[in-house]
RNA sequence: GGGCGCUUAGCUCAGUUGGUAGAGCAUCGCCCUUACAAGGCGAGGGUCACAAGUUCAAGUCUUGUAGCGCCCA
């Protein structure tokens, strides 16, 4: 084996056997009882692997491989989403670069560009996939607007209309002007933003007097048709039911009273626009009021009103008002106000109230099943406490909006004819049937939107509606893995579908991740420019092309300048390459509960390192091995035993945590136990023990036994070096060419737990210890031989002291041990304590007793304070009234020893003091 | 306004039925010891945001306060 660990070639070359074998197929393990099942969230086609992909990823791949270690029926299920509007914009903007718009090439043309488009990157994300190394059944790749998954969609609009749980209506919906088309409440972002509050003076027909509305979107006044106060509003009682002689316009429009109106806004006169404002929509309904639509498409005024300002752009508009209004004295004055702007997430634009005819799902008849299957535990939630903002959203959903008027998508199957007349079908052909012979048929321009298809994606991806193998194999799936941004989203709308279509939840347990964010805590994004690519982590990145790669595309200069200062500072050197493996044990780590990770290149450099010292610690076994085969009957030491005593106890542990969600504990205990137990331990125990001809077979029979197991178990989570390691051990352990990857999970073994070899060891680690702590802290090398001296000990210490003999003498560099009985004199010498017994290291030559005496004194000072919190809790009658006899007597216990220690301390010290 | 969180070592975070506060990184010593300097051995560092309550005992349970964050309106 090389001296260090290169993660390069390693994953090559594994990340092509796999495939190669067919081992992540889902087609193995057929026989056996269970299956388990994960649907990967569908990424976005065209997009490419954010940080946010592979942390979730590598969760979901690490529940693959240990479920298909423990021999179940494995699937888990890749794909990517169509993403209509994202992918739209995109290739729109590509055109946009040649001066060409969509509509100028046609419907036809522009959905054959994106098709193209995907043709051309869609492979992106599945190539970053595969650099991670997660074991998806690539041979079940779906696509949402695949043909199967197409006519699951149809089928499912098709049921829901007959339902009526589908309709089309005209009603007010977000609009994005930018891209023409509705949007839903959930692709609407509401930010606060300063903007002004415009007071206007609305006169009141046939008097002097006005009445003063405050607004923030003056050029609504144009579709304005009434003004409302709050009824027990005194100021304006009297003027109910006068009219307005609406300025800028030749309309009279009421004065209502409605309670909707907050009094004690501003002046308490709220002007009412039914068509551009979804509250005002409400009032309009309630008092029958004219909705007026002064807007066009992309938010020009509309030439439906007779008006000075038609196609005008809104915002040229609202200026041109003002000043109108300002000209005639109707302006009282402008107030600087803060006020929630929506804006597309998409495009940015801020969104417009709009009156259009759209696709609706009605969703409360399918809300009261989705609700009760997490609150009967058919579905969990994980954390827990996400279900609580899941119910809050779904105890106040508003019905759907599914159509987009945008070209790439699921075209709505429905077909009108010139009367109007709707005819939902799978095909123009069924349609006319319905309609009957010779009618004119048009299908409906608008597509579906994208979460629509996403939501049957569980079932949609096995083949349904058929009844295939897969679907009654494989559904309902174990575990959904995903973010808390898309409950709302995909995750409640796959419950709701799954349970309407197939009478099933679509998983058991929800594992909500926490967001990965930058070093700052700031969510990363493209235009903050502090994005990392996983890519580069694993590849590496000089610092010239982060810098490039940070600013390219972007359009403002100063912002450019901004992100370059940051990355100059943040990655002076750029970025090391790490491995997959590394990366992949980051995000393990990382996978608490917590809601906001932020992700620091530290922790990676960390976990490299553990790579680099599992690999040393395989090099170590294997060249102590060479040659041998393994003696099963071999007699064990002491050591051996204890190591796989502490093996076991790690495999509880893994298990536990994993089937708790808890990767960042399993990876914990995996990383505690290789380093902290077998490395630093085991493997420097197993120096001694190899020169030992009665110990040395034992030695290595545990020695590899140990790893075998330990590279199972780290596996799932580092799967490439786990995978070399494994195959240059199979000399020594005989394996034929089978991979690591479907190498059984190791089980506990009950029998192997010793608390006898564990208290013998701890006993052992905490003599060496004492010698190590006195020679660190009295500045002796670690090279000088010492002689020592005990005393007080009693007939396990004896035991214990007679069969670790050797190990004692090499891994606390100790040339002798003495014994001296209780009334002899121990040389002049620095002391510690193991439990009763006393070990003293003589100081002739070696140590400064001021020195000493200093070591001692703090020693006191640390158990006096212990000594009083014993002590305080002891004399508490309360306490010894009150506590279980276990806690009394382990408080009990404690003060004996700390007392005796400072017994003996304080003795030591006397006698050093006095030499 | 409604809902949900967070506050523990310099930094990033664990802390399971309440029972002597832990890790990684950073810091400070000493070591190029034939698995590993991407390393070894040791050390220092905490009024668990604040206040009250329950309890023999609170980082952990209850209530309140402050600061921060997210979602929804």
């Amino acid at each position: 084996m090389e001296k260090t660990y290169n993660p390069e070639q390693i994953e090559a070359k594994f990340r092509l056997l796999w495939e190669d074998k067919n081992l992540f197929s889902s087609n193995s393990n057929t026989t056996n009882k269970s299956a388990y099942c994960i649907m990967l969230p569908p990424p976005n086609v065209t997009g490419s692997l954010h940080m946010g992909h592979a942390f979730q990823h590598t969760i979901m791949d690490i529940l693959t491989r240990y479920h298909r270690a423990n021999g179940e029926q494995t699937l888990w299920q890749p794909g990517t989403d169509h993403a209509g509007i994202a992918t739209q914009m995109v290739v729109e903007r590509q055109l946009a670069t040649q001066d060409i718009t969509r509509h100028e090439i046609g419907r036809e043309k522009f959905t054959q560009k994106i098709w193209d488009w995907k043709a051309q990157s869609g492979s992106t994300i599945t190539s970053q996939m595969r650099r991670l190394g997660f074991s998806v059944d690539w041979e079940k790749n779906r696509f949402t607007m695949d043909n199967g998954l197409s006519n699951a969609v149809k089928k499912v609009f098709i049921q829901l209309f007959k339902e009526g749980l589908i309709y089309r209506g005209k009603r007010l919906v977000n609009w994005d002007p930018i891209l023409h088309t509705a949007v839903s409440d959930l692709e609407v972002i509401n930010t606060e933003e300063q903007g002004s509050l415009w007071y206007i003076r609305y006169p009141i027909t046939n008097t002097n007097e006005v009445m003063i509305v405050a607004t923030t979107r003056p050029e609504t006044m144009l579709g304005d048709s009434a003004i409302a106060v709050h009824p027990k509003d005194k100021r304006y009682t009297h003027l109910i039911g006068k009219t307005i002689d609406l300025p800028l316009t030749n309309r009279k429009i009421p004065i209502i009273k409605d309670d909707y109106v907050d009094m004690k806004f501003s002046t308490g006169c709220v002007k009412i626009t039914p068509a551009h404002d979804f509250n005002d929509y409400e009032v309009g309904c309630r008092h029958n009021l004219d909705v007026i639509n002064i807007l066009t498409d992309d938010a020009k005024i509309n030439n439906e009103i007779n008006s000075a300002y038609t196609g005008m752009d809104r915002f040229k508009a609202r200026k041109q008002i003002i000043q109108d209004l300002d000209n005639q004295g109707l302006l009282e004055k402008i107030k600087p106000h803060k006020l929630m702007i929506p804006r597309g997430d998409r495009t940015h634009a801020i969104i417009e109230p709009y009156l259009t005819d759209q696709w609706f799902v009605k969703i409360k008849p399918l809300v009261q099943p989705a609700i009760d299957a997490v609150k009967n535990k058919d579905i969990r939630f994980i954390p827990e406490n996400w279900s609580k903002t899941y119910f809050n959203w779904m105890n106040n959903i508003q019905d759907w909006c599914i159509s987009r008027q945008i070209w790439w998508g699921h075209r709505i199957p429905a077909w009108y004819d010139d009367k109007g007349n709707i005819f939902v079908a799978d095909s123009l052909k069924q349609a006319q049937k319905q309609a009957g012979e010779g009618i004119t048929l048009i299908q409906d321009k608008d597509v579906l939107d994208t979460w629509f298809s996403s939501a049957l994606w569980p079932f949609s991806t096995l083949g349904w509606p058929e009844k295939t193998p897969d679907l009654s194999r494989f559904y309902p799936t174990n575990v959904l893995v995903t973010g808390f941004d898309i409950i709302f989203f995909w995750v409640a709308r796959m419950i709701m579908f799954g349970l309407k279509f197939t009478g099933k939840v679509p998983f058991q347990d929800i594992y909500i991740t926490g967001l990965i964010k930058d070093g700052q805590g700031q969510k990363m994004s493209k235009s903050k420019g502090n994005v990392l690519d996983p890519i580069d982590l694993i590849n590496g990145i000089t610092l010239k092309n982060l810098l490039k790669k940070r600013t390219q595309g972007l359009m403002q200069f100063k912002m450019a300048e901004k992100i370059k200062k940051q990355t100059r500072k943040e990655f002076a050197n750029g970025i090391p390459a790490f491995g997959a493996d590394a990366l992949r044990f980051t995000f393990a780590t990382l996978a608490s509960f917590s809601c906001d990770i932020k992700f620091d290149l530290k922790r990676v450099e960390g976990y490299r390192n553990f790579c680099n010292k599992l690999w040393n610690a395989s090099r170590f076994v294997l060249m102590n091995l060479k040659g041998k085969t393994i003696d099963t009957d071999a007699h064990l030491s002491i050591a051996d035993k204890w190591i796989l005593s502490r093996l076991q106890n790690t495999k509880i542990n893994v298990e536990k945590h994993l089937s708790d969600y808890r990767i960042d504990l399993m990876s914990q205990t995996l990383y505690e136990f290789i380093w902290h137990e077998y490395c630093d331990w085991y493997l420097e125990l197993s120096k001694p023990l190899l020169q030992n001809n009665i110990t040395k077979t034992g030695t290595q029979t545990t020695l590899i036994k140990v790893l075998s197991e330990i590279i199972i178990l780290l596996h799932p989570i580092i799967p490439f070096i786990t995978e070399e390691i494994f195959e240059q051990c199979n000399v020594i352990t005989g394996h034929d060419n089978t991979s690591l990857i479907i190498q059984s999970y190791p089980k506990v073994i009950n029998n192997l737990i010793s608390a006898k070899a564990e208290a013998e060891i701890q006993w052992l680690q905490t003599f060496i210890l004492r010698i190590r702590q006195i020679r660190g802290e009295m500045n002796i090398s670690p090279l000088k031989w010492l002689p020592c001296f005990i005393q007080n000990f009693n007939s396990k210490d004896e035991q214990y002291l007679t069969s670790n003999i050797n190990i004692l003498n090499s891994l606390a560099k100790i040339e002798s041990i003495s014994k001296l009985a209780t009334t002899e004199q121990a040389p002049e010498s620095a002391t510690a304590l193991v439990n009763d017994m006393k070990i003293f290291i003589p100081l002739a030559g070696l140590i400064d007793k001021s020195q000493e005496i200093f070591r001692l004194n703090k020693e006191i000072r640390k158990l006096e304070k212990m000594k009083s919190q014993f002590k305080s809790k002891l004399d508490n009658e309360k306490f010894i009234k009150g506590a279980p006899k276990i806690i009394i007597n382990i408080e009990k216990e404690r003060l004996a020893t700390t007392l005796s220690a400072i017994h003996d301390f304080n003795n030591q010290l006397n006698k050093i003091s006095n030499l």
